[in-house]
DNA sequence: AACAATTAAGTTGTGCACAATTTAAATTAT
DNA sequence: ATAATTTAAATTGTGCACAACTTAATTGTT
């Protein structure tokens, strides 16, 4: 594998810039959601499985609670969501959709379609590249497995 | 195209991800070199171009000013560069590497090698996933001129 | 030459992203 | 049952990333 430190060559400096301009593509069309990204992330969590804890939120964005205790407070203040101690654990906290938050899914649900009009992608293309990001990210993951081991 | 608000079918998302954990990839790496992520990214333009301006360093990485700005501020204070204004064009402030930057570019040499080792990826693999990144790039600016064009 | 428009950096303010630490609740071990 | 350990959030501090604005130098126009 030819090594350099062209930064052109790296693949980490390609999937960076990718991933930013994207973000950018969706700044536009979250302004009027008052949403920013990564607070549309989060939503997204949420419209699928409202009610669920600060952890598994975490879990599902591989985002700590140091970026998401400010985010939800942020989103709490804009009034989308609420967050609650759990009953059965006092440890954990719940967040979980106002109507208001409920009620911004309608205007979400053509963000993806928006987004994919914007690419000018075709969905043979569209799955090929999905499956690529889902191989990289396997292998980041084995790499920490096998770091764990020893 | 299936369109549904489901986090994991959304390649943003998974760029987002992959692009987080691969940089997480390199911290410790970079540890020792004594470099963020982002400042590594401008020690390499700088390795294979010193003497750049600010505007050209921000156009290869697509940083603004306000990032680069105080980026570069902490390089100088680490003591891998310096920087000055240009003689033909003052408004322009050129970075050049200082002799620990230049050196430093020995110790980096191997830094794609451990990376790619990590991921335990073949040439082919490598080579077909660069190609993707450099495609979703390509439709994302193509989608850039079309607005400018209007 | 004088003025307007453009360009390059820098600054300010907001919002991530994450490491490290703190606090409190729940588990586990003794 | 009590002490030690683990777990969940929150907080603090640092460093991006970017929009909006300011300042100064350059270029274009008349």
């Amino acid at each position: 594998m030819e090594q350099t430190l062209k930064l052109e060559h790296q693949i980490c400096f390609q999937l960076y810039t990718a991933s930013k301009e994207l973000t950018r593509l969706y700044r536009p069309i979250l302004e009027p959601l008052n949403l920013t990204y990564s607070q549309y992330l989060v939503m997204l969590v949420l419209w699928e499985e409202d009610g669920i804890d600060l952890r598994q939120l975490g879990m599902r964005l591989t985002l700590d609670s140091g970026t998401l205790s400010p985010l939800v407070k942020r989103l709490i203040q804009i009034g989308y969501v609420e967050k609650s101690r759990a009953t059965d654990d006092e440890r954990k906290v719940v967040v979980r959709l106002t109507d208001r938050g409920n009620a911004l899914r309608e205007q979400a649900v053509d963000v993806p379609l928006q987004v994919s009009g914007m690419l000018n992608i075709d969905e043979a293309t569209y799955v090929a590249y999905m499956e690529m990001l889902t191989d990289i990210k396997e292998r980041l993951h084995d790499f920490g497995e096998r770091q764990r081991e020893q």
